[in-house]
DNA sequence: AGTAGAAGTTAGGCATACCGAAACCATACT
DNA sequence: AGTATGGTTTCGGTATGCCTAACTTCTACT
Protein backbone atom coordinates (compact mmCIF):
# COMPACT_ATOMS: atom_id res chain seq x y z
CA UNK A 1 0.00 0.00 0.00
CA UNK A 2 1.37 3.92 -0.89
CA UNK A 3 0.79 6.36 1.10
CA UNK A 4 -0.21 9.35 -0.59
CA UNK A 5 0.91 12.68 0.39
CA UNK A 6 -1.47 15.72 0.81
CA UNK A 7 -1.64 17.47 -2.14
CA UNK A 8 1.25 20.52 -1.70
CA UNK A 9 0.18 23.78 -0.83
CA UNK A 10 2.17 25.26 -3.47
CA UNK A 11 4.55 27.42 -2.23
CA UNK A 12 4.27 29.65 -5.92
CA UNK A 13 7.38 31.51 -5.36
CA UNK A 14 6.10 34.92 -7.16
CA UNK A 15 8.80 36.60 -8.63
CA UNK A 16 9.13 40.26 -8.20
CA UNK A 17 8.06 41.66 -11.57
CA UNK A 18 5.11 38.87 -11.13
CA UNK A 19 4.48 41.37 -8.38
CA UNK A 20 4.92 44.39 -9.92
CA UNK A 21 2.88 43.78 -13.03
CA UNK A 22 -0.17 42.33 -11.26
CA UNK A 23 0.02 45.51 -8.57
CA UNK A 24 0.24 47.84 -11.61
CA UNK A 25 -3.02 45.65 -13.23
CA UNK A 26 -4.36 46.51 -9.97
CA UNK A 27 -3.83 50.08 -9.13
CA UNK A 28 -5.45 51.16 -12.34
CA UNK A 29 -8.39 49.90 -11.27
CA UNK A 30 -8.33 51.27 -7.59
CA UNK A 31 -10.21 54.66 -8.72
CA UNK A 32 -12.20 53.90 -12.09
CA UNK A 33 -13.19 50.90 -13.81
CA UNK A 34 -11.68 50.60 -17.24
CA UNK A 35 -9.36 47.73 -17.40
CA UNK A 36 -5.31 48.23 -18.22
CA UNK A 37 -4.09 47.51 -21.49
CA UNK A 38 -0.92 46.43 -22.90
CA UNK A 39 0.39 49.43 -23.70
CA UNK A 40 0.01 51.41 -20.17
CA UNK A 41 1.23 48.74 -18.48
CA UNK A 42 3.95 48.71 -20.46
CA UNK A 43 4.38 52.72 -20.29
CA UNK A 44 3.97 52.41 -16.34
CA UNK A 45 6.21 49.62 -15.77
CA UNK A 46 8.65 51.73 -18.14
CA UNK A 47 9.75 48.25 -19.80
CA UNK A 48 8.39 47.34 -23.74
CA UNK A 49 5.48 46.58 -25.11
CA UNK A 50 6.73 43.38 -26.36
CA UNK A 51 8.00 42.31 -22.47
CA UNK A 52 4.34 42.84 -21.49
CA UNK A 53 2.72 40.55 -23.94
CA UNK A 54 5.18 37.47 -22.99
CA UNK A 55 4.80 38.22 -19.12
CA UNK A 56 0.96 38.54 -20.03
CA UNK A 57 1.03 35.18 -21.65
CA UNK A 58 2.98 34.37 -18.17
CA UNK A 59 0.63 35.84 -15.94
CA UNK A 60 -2.21 33.77 -17.17
CA UNK A 61 -0.60 30.18 -17.55
CA UNK A 62 -0.17 30.99 -13.69
CA UNK A 63 -3.85 32.19 -13.49
CA UNK A 64 -3.49 35.65 -12.17
CA UNK A 65 -4.85 36.81 -15.11
CA UNK A 66 -7.34 36.93 -17.87
CA UNK A 67 -6.88 37.67 -20.86
CA UNK A 68 -7.43 37.46 -24.55
CA UNK A 69 -5.47 38.64 -27.38
CA UNK A 70 -5.86 42.40 -28.19
CA UNK A 71 -7.82 43.52 -25.48
CA UNK A 72 -7.40 44.50 -22.06
CA UNK A 73 -6.24 42.68 -18.98
CA UNK A 74 -8.00 41.83 -15.56
CA UNK A 75 -6.94 40.44 -12.82
CA UNK A 76 -8.38 37.21 -11.71
CA UNK A 77 -9.73 36.34 -8.03
CA UNK A 78 -6.00 34.46 -7.43
CA UNK A 79 -4.42 37.95 -9.11
CA UNK A 80 -6.39 40.15 -6.98
CA UNK A 81 -5.44 38.39 -3.78
CA UNK A 82 -1.62 38.57 -4.68
CA UNK A 83 -2.08 42.80 -5.66
CA UNK A 84 -3.96 43.20 -2.60
CA UNK A 85 -1.08 41.52 -0.52
CA UNK A 86 1.66 43.51 -2.37
CA UNK A 87 -0.25 47.00 -2.40
CA UNK A 88 -1.02 46.33 1.59
CA UNK A 89 3.07 45.59 1.89
CA UNK A 90 3.71 48.71 -0.14
CA UNK A 91 1.47 50.99 2.15
CA UNK A 92 2.24 49.49 5.43
CA UNK A 93 5.83 49.90 4.23
CA UNK A 94 5.01 54.05 3.42
CA UNK A 95 3.78 54.89 6.22
CA UNK A 96 6.59 53.06 8.46
CA UNK A 97 9.41 54.77 7.03
CA UNK A 98 7.38 58.07 7.89
CA UNK A 99 6.36 57.15 11.28
CA UNK A 100 9.41 55.04 12.41
CA UNK A 101 12.38 56.72 10.34
CA UNK A 102 11.80 60.06 10.02
CA UNK A 103 10.87 59.87 5.93
CA UNK A 104 9.51 62.40 4.13
CA UNK A 105 5.99 61.61 2.31
CA UNK A 106 8.11 62.44 -1.10
CA UNK A 107 10.76 59.67 -0.31
CA UNK A 108 9.06 56.90 0.84
CA UNK A 109 7.78 55.69 -2.58
CA UNK A 110 11.03 54.02 -4.14
CA UNK A 111 12.10 52.95 -0.81
CA UNK A 112 8.76 51.07 -0.66
CA UNK A 113 8.99 49.79 -4.70
CA UNK A 114 11.72 47.82 -3.61
CA UNK A 115 11.38 46.79 0.10
CA UNK A 116 8.07 45.42 -0.95
CA UNK A 117 9.16 41.91 -2.32
CA UNK A 118 12.09 41.62 0.25
CA UNK A 119 10.56 41.60 3.38
CA UNK A 120 8.89 38.49 5.41
CA UNK A 121 5.12 38.11 6.26
CA UNK A 122 6.48 38.19 9.80
CA UNK A 123 8.31 41.82 9.22
CA UNK A 124 4.76 42.97 7.52
CA UNK A 125 2.77 41.87 10.60
CA UNK A 126 5.18 43.13 13.18
CA UNK A 127 4.89 47.37 11.29
CA UNK A 128 1.14 46.12 11.11
CA UNK A 129 1.00 46.05 14.93
CA UNK A 130 3.56 48.51 16.05
CA UNK A 131 1.59 51.21 13.66
CA UNK A 132 -1.66 50.24 15.45
CA UNK A 133 -2.93 48.34 12.23
CA UNK A 134 -3.50 52.24 10.16
CA UNK A 135 -5.64 52.03 7.17
CA UNK A 136 -4.64 54.96 5.48
CA UNK A 137 -0.49 55.85 3.84
CA UNK A 138 1.13 58.85 4.59
CA UNK A 139 -0.33 59.96 1.24
CA UNK A 140 -3.91 58.83 1.54
CA UNK A 141 -4.21 55.79 -0.03
CA UNK A 142 -6.33 53.09 1.68
CA UNK A 143 -4.48 49.80 3.44
CA UNK A 144 -5.97 46.59 2.73
CA UNK A 145 -6.29 44.59 5.29
CA UNK A 146 -4.34 41.42 6.26
CA UNK A 147 -7.80 39.71 5.23
CA UNK A 148 -8.32 41.93 2.00
CA UNK A 149 -10.97 44.56 2.72
CA UNK A 150 -10.29 47.60 1.65
CA UNK A 151 -11.93 50.94 3.03
CA UNK A 152 -12.24 53.57 0.03
CA UNK A 153 -12.78 56.37 1.15
CA UNK A 154 -15.96 58.36 -0.45
CA UNK A 155 -13.67 60.68 -2.72
CA UNK A 156 -13.67 62.65 -5.82
CA UNK A 157 -10.75 64.34 -8.14
CA UNK A 158 -10.80 67.80 -7.08
CA UNK A 159 -10.06 68.69 -10.80
CA UNK A 160 -13.53 67.86 -11.42
CA UNK A 161 -15.41 69.34 -8.23
CA UNK A 162 -17.49 72.57 -9.15
CA UNK A 163 -17.20 75.98 -7.17
CA UNK A 164 -19.05 75.85 -3.87
CA UNK A 165 -17.89 72.01 -3.21
CA UNK A 166 -16.13 71.92 0.09
CA UNK A 167 -14.39 69.10 2.27
CA UNK A 168 -11.29 67.54 3.24
CA UNK A 169 -8.05 66.22 1.04
CA UNK A 170 -8.46 62.56 1.84
CA UNK A 171 -5.95 61.47 -0.92
CA UNK A 172 -2.87 62.85 -2.98
CA UNK A 173 -1.28 60.85 -5.61
CA UNK A 174 2.20 60.18 -4.64
CA UNK A 175 3.37 59.25 -7.99
CA UNK A 176 5.42 62.79 -8.24
CA UNK A 177 7.46 63.66 -5.68
CA UNK A 178 8.26 67.14 -6.68
CA UNK A 179 4.52 67.86 -6.98
CA UNK A 180 4.54 66.44 -3.29
CA UNK A 181 7.17 68.57 -2.08
CA UNK A 182 5.33 71.46 -3.37
CA UNK A 183 2.34 70.64 -1.83
CA UNK A 184 4.53 70.71 1.87
CA UNK A 185 6.32 73.63 1.33
CA UNK A 186 2.63 75.17 1.18
CA UNK A 187 1.30 73.54 3.69
CA UNK A 188 -1.28 71.38 2.20
CA UNK A 189 -1.78 68.07 3.64
CA UNK A 190 -3.80 65.46 3.90
CA UNK A 191 -6.94 65.66 5.93
CA UNK A 192 -6.56 69.92 4.86
CA UNK A 193 -10.28 71.32 5.09
CA UNK A 194 -10.88 72.79 1.70
CA UNK A 195 -13.38 74.84 -0.59
CA UNK A 196 -13.13 75.05 -4.28
CA UNK A 197 -14.06 79.03 -4.61
CA UNK A 198 -14.09 78.79 -8.21
CA UNK A 199 -12.28 78.84 -11.48
CA UNK A 200 -10.25 81.24 -13.54
CA UNK A 201 -11.07 81.31 -17.00
CA UNK A 202 -10.98 80.31 -20.18
CA UNK A 203 -9.53 76.79 -18.86
CA UNK A 204 -7.21 78.55 -16.02
CA UNK A 205 -6.41 77.84 -12.29
CA UNK A 206 -8.79 76.29 -9.79
CA UNK A 207 -8.65 78.52 -7.50
CA UNK A 208 -9.42 76.96 -3.87
CA UNK A 209 -9.17 78.20 0.17
CA UNK A 210 -7.22 76.10 2.34
CA UNK A 211 -7.75 75.62 5.72
CA UNK A 212 -11.00 77.62 7.92
CA UNK A 213 -11.60 81.01 9.47
CA UNK A 214 -8.34 83.07 10.03
CA UNK A 215 -6.13 80.74 9.03
CA UNK A 216 -7.41 80.10 5.46
CA UNK A 217 -5.40 80.81 2.32
CA UNK A 218 -6.06 80.96 -1.42
CA UNK A 219 -4.74 79.58 -3.97
CA UNK A 220 -4.59 79.18 -7.74
CA UNK A 221 -3.80 74.96 -8.33
CA UNK A 222 -2.72 74.07 -11.96
CA UNK A 223 -4.86 70.94 -13.53
CA UNK A 224 -1.73 68.86 -12.74
CA UNK A 225 -1.80 69.48 -8.85
CA UNK A 226 -5.90 69.34 -8.82
CA UNK A 227 -5.75 65.88 -10.41
CA UNK A 228 -3.98 65.08 -7.55
CA UNK A 229 -5.72 65.72 -4.88
CA UNK A 230 -8.87 63.84 -3.83
CA UNK A 231 -11.51 65.73 -1.89
CA UNK A 232 -13.82 63.65 0.58
CA UNK A 233 -17.11 66.33 1.72
CA UNK A 234 -17.25 66.94 5.37
CA UNK A 235 -19.12 64.29 7.23
CA UNK A 236 -18.66 61.05 4.57
CA UNK A 237 -14.52 60.76 5.77
CA UNK A 238 -14.38 57.11 7.20
CA UNK A 239 -15.47 55.80 3.78
CA UNK A 240 -16.97 52.29 3.25
CA UNK A 241 -15.35 48.95 3.26
CA UNK A 242 -15.27 46.89 0.99
CA UNK A 243 -14.34 43.07 0.81
CA UNK A 244 -12.28 43.24 -2.63
CA UNK A 245 -11.21 39.84 -2.28
CA UNK A 246 -9.76 36.78 0.40
CA UNK A 247 -6.29 37.00 1.15
CA UNK A 248 -4.39 33.64 1.49
CA UNK B 1 35.31 73.38 -27.88
CA UNK B 2 33.94 70.72 -26.36
CA UNK B 3 33.42 70.28 -23.35
CA UNK B 4 34.44 67.06 -21.45
CA UNK B 5 32.35 65.37 -18.69
CA UNK B 6 33.60 64.27 -15.66
CA UNK B 7 34.65 60.35 -15.52
CA UNK B 8 31.27 59.11 -14.44
CA UNK B 9 31.66 58.31 -10.77
CA UNK B 10 31.27 54.38 -11.90
CA UNK B 11 27.48 53.63 -10.64
CA UNK B 12 28.39 49.75 -10.54
CA UNK B 13 24.81 48.18 -9.59
CA UNK B 14 26.54 45.33 -7.88
CA UNK B 15 23.81 42.55 -8.23
CA UNK B 16 22.99 40.51 -5.08
CA UNK B 17 24.61 37.71 -6.11
CA UNK B 18 27.68 39.54 -7.05
CA UNK B 19 26.94 41.11 -3.36
CA UNK B 20 26.55 37.79 -1.75
CA UNK B 21 29.65 35.85 -2.99
CA UNK B 22 32.08 38.80 -1.46
CA UNK B 23 29.93 38.92 1.35
CA UNK B 24 30.97 35.15 2.28
CA UNK B 25 34.13 35.64 0.93
CA UNK B 26 34.71 37.73 3.46
CA UNK B 27 33.21 36.54 6.00
CA UNK B 28 35.69 33.01 5.71
CA UNK B 29 38.74 35.40 6.72
CA UNK B 30 36.65 37.22 9.33
CA UNK B 31 38.27 35.02 12.08
CA UNK B 32 41.20 33.16 10.41
CA UNK B 33 43.69 33.67 7.56
CA UNK B 34 43.29 31.28 5.00
CA UNK B 35 41.42 32.59 1.95
CA UNK B 36 38.46 30.83 0.87
CA UNK B 37 38.70 27.87 -2.00
CA UNK B 38 36.27 27.66 -4.68
CA UNK B 39 34.58 24.51 -3.03
CA UNK B 40 33.86 26.07 0.32
CA UNK B 41 32.86 29.10 -1.64
CA UNK B 42 29.78 26.76 -3.53
CA UNK B 43 29.00 25.09 -0.05
CA UNK B 44 28.45 28.11 1.99
CA UNK B 45 26.45 29.37 -0.94
CA UNK B 46 24.39 26.72 -2.08
CA UNK B 47 25.18 26.62 -5.40
CA UNK B 48 27.53 24.22 -7.74
CA UNK B 49 30.52 24.42 -8.39
CA UNK B 50 30.50 25.44 -11.53
CA UNK B 51 28.84 28.54 -10.90
CA UNK B 52 31.81 29.42 -8.26
CA UNK B 53 34.06 29.14 -11.02
CA UNK B 54 31.98 31.22 -13.37
CA UNK B 55 31.32 33.75 -10.89
CA UNK B 56 34.69 34.08 -10.11
CA UNK B 57 35.41 34.64 -13.53
CA UNK B 58 32.87 37.44 -13.21
CA UNK B 59 34.12 38.85 -9.65
CA UNK B 60 37.70 39.16 -11.60
CA UNK B 61 36.66 41.29 -14.49
CA UNK B 62 35.21 43.52 -12.17
CA UNK B 63 38.02 43.86 -10.39
CA UNK B 64 36.34 42.50 -7.36
CA UNK B 65 38.64 39.59 -6.52
CA UNK B 66 42.19 38.19 -6.85
CA UNK B 67 42.30 34.75 -8.51
CA UNK B 68 44.41 32.22 -10.32
CA UNK B 69 42.83 29.26 -11.44
CA UNK B 70 42.60 26.16 -9.09
CA UNK B 71 43.96 28.39 -6.47
CA UNK B 72 42.24 30.02 -3.54
CA UNK B 73 39.86 33.37 -4.05
CA UNK B 74 40.99 36.89 -2.12
CA UNK B 75 39.47 40.05 -2.16
CA UNK B 76 40.59 43.33 -3.55
CA UNK B 77 40.80 46.18 -1.62
CA UNK B 78 37.55 47.45 -3.77
CA UNK B 79 35.97 44.14 -3.21
CA UNK B 80 36.82 44.48 1.16
CA UNK B 81 35.04 47.43 0.63
CA UNK B 82 32.02 46.30 -0.45
CA UNK B 83 31.82 43.18 1.07
CA UNK B 84 32.32 45.38 4.56
CA UNK B 85 29.29 47.71 3.44
CA UNK B 86 27.08 44.50 3.01
CA UNK B 87 28.43 42.90 6.46
CA UNK B 88 27.60 46.26 7.54
CA UNK B 89 24.04 46.33 6.32
CA UNK B 90 23.25 42.97 7.41
CA UNK B 91 24.41 43.51 11.38
CA UNK B 92 22.83 46.64 11.45
CA UNK B 93 19.71 45.06 9.94
CA UNK B 94 19.99 42.44 12.39
CA UNK B 95 20.15 44.98 15.36
CA UNK B 96 16.93 46.52 14.33
CA UNK B 97 15.26 43.33 13.78
CA UNK B 98 15.46 42.96 17.35
CA UNK B 99 15.93 45.99 18.68
CA UNK B 100 12.90 47.90 17.12
CA UNK B 101 10.35 45.07 15.73
CA UNK B 102 10.43 42.00 18.51
CA UNK B 103 13.00 39.66 16.35
CA UNK B 104 14.38 36.77 18.47
CA UNK B 105 18.06 36.64 18.08
CA UNK B 106 17.57 33.02 15.64
CA UNK B 107 14.94 34.68 13.38
CA UNK B 108 17.15 37.98 11.81
CA UNK B 109 19.40 36.17 9.92
CA UNK B 110 17.40 34.95 7.34
CA UNK B 111 15.50 38.37 7.29
CA UNK B 112 18.24 39.94 7.06
CA UNK B 113 20.20 38.00 4.45
CA UNK B 114 17.48 39.65 1.80
CA UNK B 115 17.14 43.24 3.62
CA UNK B 116 20.40 43.62 2.74
CA UNK B 117 20.38 43.51 -0.75
CA UNK B 118 17.08 45.49 -0.52
CA UNK B 119 17.08 49.35 1.45
CA UNK B 120 19.18 52.25 0.33
CA UNK B 121 21.87 54.08 1.87
CA UNK B 122 19.44 55.97 3.24
CA UNK B 123 17.57 53.33 5.43
CA UNK B 124 21.40 52.50 6.73
CA UNK B 125 22.08 56.04 7.68
CA UNK B 126 18.51 56.30 9.60
CA UNK B 127 18.32 53.05 11.51
CA UNK B 128 21.88 53.19 12.00
CA UNK B 129 21.09 56.62 14.02
CA UNK B 130 18.10 55.62 15.81
CA UNK B 131 19.91 52.62 17.44
CA UNK B 132 22.87 54.86 18.55
CA UNK B 133 25.28 53.63 15.89
CA UNK B 134 25.72 50.36 17.69
CA UNK B 135 29.20 48.49 17.52
CA UNK B 136 27.89 44.69 17.81
CA UNK B 137 25.00 43.36 16.48
CA UNK B 138 22.70 40.46 18.32
CA UNK B 139 25.11 37.87 17.77
CA UNK B 140 28.10 40.05 19.15
CA UNK B 141 29.56 40.38 15.72
CA UNK B 142 31.33 43.47 14.90
CA UNK B 143 29.26 46.48 12.34
CA UNK B 144 31.78 47.79 10.36
CA UNK B 145 31.43 51.97 10.57
CA UNK B 146 30.25 53.63 7.81
CA UNK B 147 34.16 55.16 7.39
CA UNK B 148 35.03 50.25 6.87
CA UNK B 149 36.45 50.57 10.42
CA UNK B 150 35.86 47.62 12.51
CA UNK B 151 36.21 46.97 15.96
CA UNK B 152 37.08 43.10 16.70
CA UNK B 153 37.17 42.25 20.21
CA UNK B 154 40.12 40.11 21.43
CA UNK B 155 38.12 36.77 21.46
CA UNK B 156 39.09 32.83 21.49
CA UNK B 157 36.89 29.90 20.61
CA UNK B 158 36.15 28.87 23.56
CA UNK B 159 36.35 24.82 22.23
CA UNK B 160 39.82 26.22 22.42
CA UNK B 161 40.34 26.95 26.09
CA UNK B 162 42.13 25.63 28.15
CA UNK B 163 40.84 24.63 32.04
CA UNK B 164 41.04 27.57 34.42
CA UNK B 165 40.70 30.40 31.83
CA UNK B 166 37.93 32.46 31.99
CA UNK B 167 35.93 35.86 30.62
CA UNK B 168 32.85 37.07 29.03
CA UNK B 169 31.03 35.31 25.80
CA UNK B 170 31.44 38.10 23.35
CA UNK B 171 30.51 36.26 20.60
CA UNK B 172 28.05 33.55 19.62
CA UNK B 173 27.66 32.33 15.62
CA UNK B 174 24.91 32.93 14.29
CA UNK B 175 24.53 30.12 12.05
CA UNK B 176 22.55 27.52 13.39
CA UNK B 177 18.93 29.27 14.91
CA UNK B 178 18.67 25.89 17.08
CA UNK B 179 21.93 25.99 19.23
CA UNK B 180 20.73 29.58 19.51
CA UNK B 181 17.24 28.70 20.72
CA UNK B 182 19.11 26.26 22.66
CA UNK B 183 21.55 28.77 24.56
CA UNK B 184 18.27 31.08 25.15
CA UNK B 185 16.47 28.57 26.78
CA UNK B 186 19.79 27.71 29.16
CA UNK B 187 20.11 31.53 29.90
CA UNK B 188 23.84 31.41 28.32
CA UNK B 189 23.99 35.21 26.21
CA UNK B 190 26.10 37.54 25.06
CA UNK B 191 28.14 39.06 27.69
CA UNK B 192 27.84 36.22 29.94
CA UNK B 193 30.61 35.67 32.58
CA UNK B 194 32.47 32.29 31.91
CA UNK B 195 34.76 29.77 33.15
CA UNK B 196 36.58 26.80 31.92
CA UNK B 197 36.24 24.10 34.86
CA UNK B 198 37.86 20.94 32.68
CA UNK B 199 37.28 18.67 30.10
CA UNK B 200 35.65 15.12 30.73
CA UNK B 201 38.01 12.44 29.65
CA UNK B 202 38.30 10.41 26.09
CA UNK B 203 37.03 14.01 24.04
CA UNK B 204 33.89 14.39 26.34
CA UNK B 205 31.94 17.44 27.01
CA UNK B 206 33.56 21.12 27.80
CA UNK B 207 32.29 21.57 31.21
CA UNK B 208 32.05 25.14 31.94
CA UNK B 209 30.49 27.17 34.64
CA UNK B 210 28.76 30.41 33.66
CA UNK B 211 27.73 33.82 35.91
CA UNK B 212 29.24 33.96 39.23
CA UNK B 213 28.45 33.68 42.64
CA UNK B 214 25.77 32.34 44.07
CA UNK B 215 23.88 32.51 40.29
CA UNK B 216 26.66 30.36 38.99
CA UNK B 217 25.81 27.47 36.77
CA UNK B 218 27.77 24.52 35.67
CA UNK B 219 27.14 22.78 31.67
CA UNK B 220 28.57 20.33 29.91
CA UNK B 221 28.75 21.34 26.37
CA UNK B 222 29.47 19.72 23.25
CA UNK B 223 32.41 20.50 21.21
CA UNK B 224 29.76 21.76 18.40
CA UNK B 225 28.59 24.27 21.24
CA UNK B 226 31.51 25.52 22.31
CA UNK B 227 33.16 26.18 18.83
CA UNK B 228 30.26 28.54 18.47
CA UNK B 229 30.92 29.97 21.41
CA UNK B 230 33.68 32.95 21.80
CA UNK B 231 35.34 34.56 24.91
CA UNK B 232 36.99 37.56 25.58
CA UNK B 233 38.99 37.63 28.91
CA UNK B 234 38.14 39.89 31.21
CA UNK B 235 39.06 43.40 30.85
CA UNK B 236 40.40 43.38 27.20
CA UNK B 237 36.29 43.17 26.38
CA UNK B 238 36.26 46.52 23.81
CA UNK B 239 38.52 45.02 21.75
CA UNK B 240 40.98 47.37 19.16
CA UNK B 241 39.56 49.42 16.12
CA UNK B 242 41.36 48.49 12.80
CA UNK B 243 40.33 50.02 9.21
CA UNK B 244 40.14 47.18 7.44
CA UNK B 245 39.96 49.58 4.76
CA UNK B 246 37.72 52.69 3.47
CA UNK B 247 34.38 52.80 2.02
CA UNK B 248 33.75 54.55 -1.08
C1' DA C 1 58.61 9.17 -10.11
C1' DG C 2 53.90 7.46 -11.12
C1' DT C 3 49.20 7.74 -10.49
C1' DA C 4 44.42 7.81 -8.30
C1' DG C 5 41.24 10.73 -6.52
C1' DA C 6 39.97 15.30 -5.11
C1' DA C 7 39.50 19.92 -6.45
C1' DG C 8 38.51 23.02 -9.99
C1' DT C 9 37.14 24.43 -14.73
C1' DT C 10 34.78 24.15 -19.17
C1' DA C 11 30.94 22.98 -22.14
C1' DG C 12 26.25 22.80 -23.08
C1' DG C 13 21.67 23.85 -21.24
C1' DC C 14 17.70 25.96 -18.80
C1' DA C 15 14.80 29.75 -16.73
C1' DT C 16 13.73 34.55 -16.23
C1' DA C 17 13.15 38.93 -17.93
C1' DC C 18 14.35 42.12 -20.80
C1' DC C 19 14.99 44.36 -25.89
C1' DG C 20 14.15 46.00 -31.14
C1' DA C 21 12.20 44.80 -35.47
C1' DA C 22 8.83 42.59 -38.09
C1' DA C 23 4.32 40.81 -38.61
C1' DC C 24 -0.38 40.96 -37.44
C1' DC C 25 -5.20 42.56 -36.28
C1' DA C 26 -9.16 45.66 -35.34
C1' DT C 27 -11.16 49.59 -36.32
C1' DA C 28 -12.22 53.83 -37.88
C1' DC C 29 -12.34 56.82 -41.82
C1' DT C 30 -12.99 57.60 -46.42
C1' DA D 1 -16.13 47.91 -48.94
C1' DG D 2 -11.23 49.14 -48.78
C1' DT D 3 -7.37 50.68 -46.45
C1' DA D 4 -4.39 53.28 -43.29
C1' DT D 5 -2.97 53.35 -38.66
C1' DG D 6 -1.90 52.36 -34.18
C1' DG D 7 -2.06 48.95 -30.74
C1' DT D 8 -0.50 44.20 -29.99
C1' DT D 9 1.92 40.07 -30.60
C1' DT D 10 5.69 37.21 -32.43
C1' DC D 11 10.43 36.42 -33.42
C1' DG D 12 15.21 36.30 -32.70
C1' DG D 13 18.51 37.85 -29.56
C1' DT D 14 21.00 39.52 -24.96
C1' DA D 15 22.32 39.25 -19.98
C1' DT D 16 22.23 36.83 -15.40
C1' DG D 17 22.72 33.12 -12.75
C1' DC D 18 22.05 28.69 -12.06
C1' DC D 19 22.60 23.37 -13.28
C1' DT D 20 24.86 18.53 -14.74
C1' DA D 21 28.30 16.12 -17.02
C1' DA D 22 32.68 15.89 -18.93
C1' DC D 23 37.19 17.21 -18.67
C1' DT D 24 41.68 19.10 -16.63
C1' DT D 25 44.92 19.98 -13.03
C1' DC D 26 46.85 19.41 -8.60
C1' DT D 27 48.48 16.72 -4.80
C1' DA D 28 49.43 13.26 -1.78
C1' DC D 29 50.48 8.54 -1.36
C1' DT D 30 52.69 4.57 -2.77
MN1 LIG E 1 8.05 46.93 -6.64
MN1 LIG F 1 1.55 55.93 -1.07
MN1 LIG G 1 22.12 38.10 1.07
MN1 LIG H 1 24.62 38.25 13.25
Amino acid sequence: MVTVKPAAVKPTPTSSSVEDYVKVIYAFTEWQDKPITSTQLATRLGVANSSVSEMVRKLKDQGLVDHQPYSAVRLTAEGQSLALSMVRRHRLLETYLVQELGYSWDEVHDEAELLEHAVSDTFIERMDAKLGRPSRDPHGDPIPAADGSVTMPAAHRMSQLDPGHSGRITRISDHDPELLRYLDQQRIGLDAPIRVQGRKPFGGALVVRVGTGPAARDFDLTEEVSEALWVSPEGTHPGCTLTRTTLT
